[in-house]
DNA sequence: GATCAAAATCTTGTATGCAATCTCGATGCT
DNA sequence: AGCATCGAGATTGCATACAAGATTTTGATC
């Protein structure tokens, strides 16, 4: 239920929640139900079963169901019931490579835009996430991780390219939620942010921009699956 | 009006469309409005005006705005017209700086994995896209300049890839429009393209990823804008 | 004449109704 | 049994009605 306010099981919308937010919170909820994989892959996003469980009508919904349709997350076929996206290993690839290179452009830009204060930010939140790795509390270094890229890129100050992340970045969540983690990986993938705030502490561009298009080659690789040409 | 089989001036949408598009044809039209400077920067989108200007009601017309939103042509917020984005030359320097950055992947890319096909398609743009320069036809010139660069990123095949391009496309295409474009500026477009197609000839994916790149940027020269950091 | 308040008007946000299309099982035929 | 056809129910696409928020106009007061 979208609207807070009401009695548990109420399925009306009922009062409580004002106006003008149901579209966002939505788009919210289904995008949190398809990451979990309460919504799995394939599962068809019928609107009369969907309002009921959020209790809004069909208008915001279906607008809910355009927006998703634009970040990847859900398919539209006319006349038909959008379908939650199929996850493919070539279409994970697609996505691991290019959010990576948009990163490098990210990283390459905030080593030489970035507040001093921003930097400060992002050490900090790196040390909580390492903290949080010890503690084997994947939720919350998963959630930290998560806001240390999307610092970085904001750090970048270009719309444009915060803007694409935003696209993606959920398709990744999901994306990993799927794949089991190995120790491994999740030690080295530790490491690799360590060179990333380091790189951004030192301001080398370069150095920040292989690291973090790399971290995300090295997650493709956890698939099984070969780097692209011409980046080793 | 979208109903293209009714009478010309009628305002209603009466019969003749078959029902199922309107929503994507509203997205072009609006598109087309907004890139043509027909909604120029800053104008209210507002509803009533459009559908009876369009021949559709609310519905699909919100579903359309909500689009064009996620492309980043239209800005919205809460109980408040939707508005054109503004132009302003920052925005347009991370435009042209992501769209560079998301085509030298894409051009590194189509070296390794494009089909003979799809080069010998992109040749025969390219040369006809020439003899349009020769003629000083800068319509169809521009048509031509827009499919290969969609063509390459599309023979990069990556789907994420080309899904970001899309989206930034009509964005480049509108800042192109406010810009006047200068006799020198068009004749060193046309050299770069020609070192495109021969690095995709030859394979060579670093060069046409630099090439790429390095495309826009100097169309960004253009507007008076320093250069990024770390590409020259 | 200027300023502020209140109401009329306009615009968006949401809900709902109707028609077109699709799904899928039932029915009949070979 | 297997397959095509039809139709009832389900589901989407669009239009419209109504409510809430924003804007403009009006009018009273200083």
């Amino acid at each position: 239920m979208l609207d807070e306010a009401s009695a548990p099981g109420a399925e009306a919308p009922a009062g409580g929640r004002r106006r003008g937010q149901l579209h966002s919170a939505a788009v919210e909820a289904l995008r949190g139900m398809i990451v979990s994989s309460r919504l799995p892959p394939g599962a068809p996003l019928r609107e009369k079963d969907l309002c009921s469980e959020l209790g809004i009508s069909r208008t915001p919904l279906r607008e809910a169901i355009r927006t998703l349709a634009s970040e990847g997350l859900v398919r539209l076929s006319p006349n038909r019931s959008a379908v939650v996206t199929e996850i493919d290993v070539d279409e994970t690839r697609d996505l691991l490579e290019t959010i990576g290179h948009l990163e490098a452009l990210g990283g390459r830009l905030a080593c030489a835009r970035a507040s001093e204060a921003e930097v400060r930010e992002i050490h900090a939140m790196h040390y909580r996430m390492i903290s949080f790795y010890f503690e084997n509390d994947f939720t919350n270094y998963l959630d930290l991780n998560r806001r240390i890229h999307r610092t970085i890129v904001s750090a970048a100050r270009n719309a444009s390219l915060l803007e694409l992340w935003d696209i993606l970045a959920p398709q990744v969540d999901r994306a990993r939620s799927m794949t089991k983690l190995y120790p491994e990986r999740w030690k080295s993938a530790v490491a690799e942010h360590q060179a990333m705030v380091d790189a951004l502490a030192a301001r080398d561009g370069a150095a920040l921009s292989e690291v973090m298009s790399q971290h995300y080659l090295n997650g493709l690789a956890v698939l099984g699956m070969p780097p692209p040409p011409d980046l080793g």
